[in-house]
RNA sequence: GCGGUUGUAGUCAAGUGGUUAAGACACAGGAUUGUGGCUCCUGCAUUCGUGGGUUCGAAUCCCAUCAGCCGCCCCA
């Protein structure tokens, strides 16, 4: 058996690094006053349709969605008595049904959540995070899996750019305490549905006459998402665009305002940028800021946080008018980063007390001492392999125990033995009953 | 969805048609009958991802399949 295909297992050996950097996060959005949100492992399809949009990559091919078979057959049943046309049946009960699709992005799942929840009648802002599993069908690589973790943060309900910046130094902040500083933070402006239909406009009218000259897929990208063509990596095409007009210079009043006063909230709070007037994000309910931090190490996936804001989410959901603004982080690819930069994780917590047990008698005692150290914190092991003395001291050694203890017959019969500190070497003689004393001892 | 590449023990690997598949690390046991790290000794793949085929003979050649890795697209 073997897991499905762009799985991981963190193991044992690695787990610490999550440990660091999920503790990490959740400190640093304890300072910026986040509070955590916990959402369902898989929401009803729509939601995604609706909030990601259904023309994006993510929604149109990479989803894993699935239904209930029980309603799905009923669904047909029914469908035949009304005596319905079952052309795409499949289909068909997935949009009236909705069918459930496991999350493949954390921000729509929390807007849903605040919505269902009314939050919004709460004081505002509403500031969450959250840490979760994502799921999306593509082909693995570098740096992308098919079930991978996110940490992300929202802020609803805030027009201003400052929440924009603050969204931004919770990821700076967080990056830089793990010790991350070569990476770039890219910034720009998608503009709003004022403005960005008619600079879609001036785009294609800047490449008409250029056409023929790009890529396949820009050709195709002309229609469906000129923006999108900015972006592309071949360089015949790049080297058309160099004049290309870019949406920043073309942004209504509304949001030329909101991304200056977004570069100076950054400048005040010290978070270096750089203007990329290319970020192009690839789900629907971007507005205005876009955002993406890059690390250069990662392999051909050099995002590791990508964000910006969102306006007309919540209310494409179904929720009132409320604007939105958050980040999403890879946290394959941020410890990925951390590693190919060096960047070393704290060790992982050893044994302070191996209790070496002599033979099958001293077992009982053994398992005894254990448990009790165990109830007094202290993080104290027996052998269960039913190894020799030599042996079990090689093994308190590899496990990188602090402390060992050697339980025979005669520790047994006198009540006293030698606590030994692994790295001094030096022993010290108590009293197998006076729990405290042996604390102590292993407390230093 | 498309393209490239790799597949020999837990890991890194040698082997490129001819009897028992190197080596290293790891793991396990031992080296004066009660104390770890160093050293030494011993053990550890009836089998080379899987299934077919070619051949007197296959880890080595061919086909298929699966898996991993990398890239495109897109995204975290």
């Amino acid at each position: 058996m073997n897991k499905p295909r762009g799985t991981q297992d963190i193991l044992p050996s690695e787990v610490h690094k999550w440990h660091h950097v999920e503790s990490t996060f959740r400190d640093v959005c304890r300072r910026f006053g986040y509070k955590e949100i916990r959402t369902p492992l898989f929401e009803y399809t729509n939601l995604f349709k609706r909030g990601v949009g259904e023309t994006t990559d993510v929604v149109s091919k990479e989803m894993y969605t699935v239904f209930n078979s029980r309603e799905y057959t009923n669904y047909i049943a029914k469908r035949e008595l009304m005596d319905a046309p079952p052309l795409d049946v499949m289909k068909d009960f997935m949009n009236d049904k909705n069918g459930m699709t496991l999350k493949p992005e954390g921000t729509a799942p929390v807007a849903r959540s605040f919505v269902e929840n009314k939050m919004y009648a709460d004081s505002q802002p509403t500031k969450m995070y959250y840490v979760t599993a994502c799921s999306r069908h593509e082909r693995p690589q570098a740096g992308r899996l098919r079930q991978f973790h996110q940490f992300g943060v929202e802020i609803f309900s805030a027009y201003g750019a400052s929440a924009d910046a603050e969204s931004i130094a919770v990821a700076d902040t967080f990056m830089r305490e793990l010790g991350l500083t070569n990476i770039e933070l890219n910034i720009n402006s998608v503009g709003c549905p004022e403005c960005r239909p008619k600079y879609h406009e001036i785009l294609k009218s800047f490449l008409s006459s250029k056409l023929d000259k790009l890529c396949e897929t820009c050709q195709e990208r002309y229609e469906k998402n000129p923006l999108r063509i900015l972006d592309c990596k071949n360089p015949s095409c790049q080297a058309e665009l160099v004049e290309a007009p870019v949406m920043l210079d073309h942004l209504c009043d509304d949001c030329e305002d909101h991304f200056g006063k977004l570069k100076t909230y950054l400048e005040a709070m010290g978070v270096e940028y750089v203007i990329d007037p290319k970020i192009v994000r690839g789900l629907d309910y971007y507005t205005k800021t876009a955002f993406e931090f890059i690390s250069g190490e990662i392999g051909a996936q050099s995002t590791v946080c990508g964000g910006g804001r969102y306006n007309k989410l919540v209310a494409e959901i179904g929720g009132p008018e409320t604007p939105g603004v958050g980040f999403g982080m890879g946290i394959e690819r941020l410890i990925m980063t951390l590693e190919a930069n060096g960047i070393e994780f704290p060790a992982p917590a050893t044994p302070d007390l191996f209790i070496v047990a002599m033979g099958e008698e001293a077992l009982a005692p053994a398992v005894g001492l254990t448990q009790k150290l165990r109830l007094k914190g202290i993080s104290a092991d027996t052998d269960h392999m039913g190894r020799s003395m030599k042996a079990q001291m090689k093994f308190a050694d590899k496990m990188n125990a602090t402390h060992t203890v050697v339980l025979g017959s005669n520790e047994i019969d006198q009540g006293k033995a030698q606590i030994k500190n692994m790295e001094s070497g030096e022993q010290t003689e108590v009293s197998i009953t006076d729990i405290d004393s042996i604390v102590a001892i292993i407390k230093g």
